[in-house]
DNA sequence: GACAAAGTGGACCGCTGGTCCATATATTAA
DNA sequence: TTAATATATGGACCAGCGGTCCACTTTGTC
């Protein structure tokens, strides 16, 4: 049923991949559109649509390769971040890593904010990766303190990492004071 | 010095905010273009830029316009919005009437959102009425809790009501949920 | 080596925010 | 009322965007 990509498709992809992520790094990420990538990769414009569907899908695919890792960690990594802390520490430690993780790749989450703005495309639900944290953290809160909206609190908690003036301190190296904050509000929230 | 601004200009900004209000309200923000602004109007598109320098200023001509009530009353209004109440009382009143303010713009607030990212356009910190909000929000909190990172919190109160996910709550009537929530993180986090 | 399936690239489309400036209009002074 | 001046106006115009399309090339299979 499956058929494999083609090996100069996937070449292409890669090579895509990599022009973004490159272009990201140096440039304001509403500079650096879909035919700069294609122009930077050596590719066609209809060759990115083709393999990525839209720009959009393009940083989706971006995130989702950063995301991996850190997934596997909370899936079945050890403690505090996998499964055997108790929640309000595993919690801590999740927002700790989502905060680095953000920190790292403010241009792409920026460029992909934007990417879903720009367009009718999708509510920040209709992201894998944000459904997985989302649903992640909620199932936390939830395990702690049965009798709070958890689900809505994820949201809360999770907003704070794309939200402007907040990732403007990260990457301005502020990320410590955030994680404070962060953990902060946990605390509170999770004594009874 | 000051020279009043012409019958007909003032007649012209009128009608374009009221016909950006009209626009907003019954078609996603981000169809909203500042040339059908200006043909509901009745007026040319050169105008609207006049008047308005660009779709983020006109944008935030309209959020002004609507915040400017809400600051009176929290500046000389009764309490708990204004003052005389205690920091954190006033601080779940002014949250709520924000998120209701939240609710109702939503089209507005999402269009501005996507004018600023549109273009390499001003952080949000360059939003007077993001500005006032914060730092009301910021010294209530540093009033109750002088031992917190207060700015930072107050941006992080704040970020919610322009985060997505939860916009659409806001959107589909769900926000007194929202408002027990803020409330929940309030007391939390004010309770020493 | 032949044939079908998959991949490719760049011209093209509709649309955007923003600029420009010759022209029209309101205001003020005479 | 008129003349002079500052201001306002509108729409053609621009560069750029995300996205589509399809004649053509490349790859994998038997």
């Amino acid at each position: 049923m499956e058929r494999r990509e083609r090996a100069d498709a996937a070449r292409n992809r890669q090579a895509i991949l990599r022009a973004a992520e490159e272009l990201l790094r140096g440039n304001p990420p509403e500079q650096v559109s879909v035919e700069r990538v294609a122009a930077a990769a050596g590719v066609g414009k209809g060759t990115v649509f083709h393999r990525f569907g839209s720009r959009v899908g393009l940083m989706q695919e971006l995130m989702a390769e950063r995301a991996r890792a850190l997934e596997e960690e909370v899936r079945q990594g050890p403690p505090p971040l996998g499964p055997g802390a108790p929640p309000a520490e595993r919690l801590v430690a999740f927002l700790d890593a989502a905060l680095v993780m953000a920190t790292r790749n403010a241009g792409l989450i920026a460029a992909h904010e934007h990417a879903r703005l720009t367009n009718r495309n999708g509510s920040r639900l209709e992201n894998p990766i944000y459904l997985f944290w989302h649903g992640h953290v909620s199932a936390l809160i939830a395990e702690a303190r049965p009798d709070v909206d958890a689900g809505l609190i994820a949201h809360v908690l999770l907003g704070t990492l794309h939200t402007e003036p907040i990732s403007t301190l990260l990457r301005a190296g502020e990320s410590p004071r955030v994680a404070a904050v962060l953990a902060d509000l946990v605390h509170g929230l999770l004594r009874s």
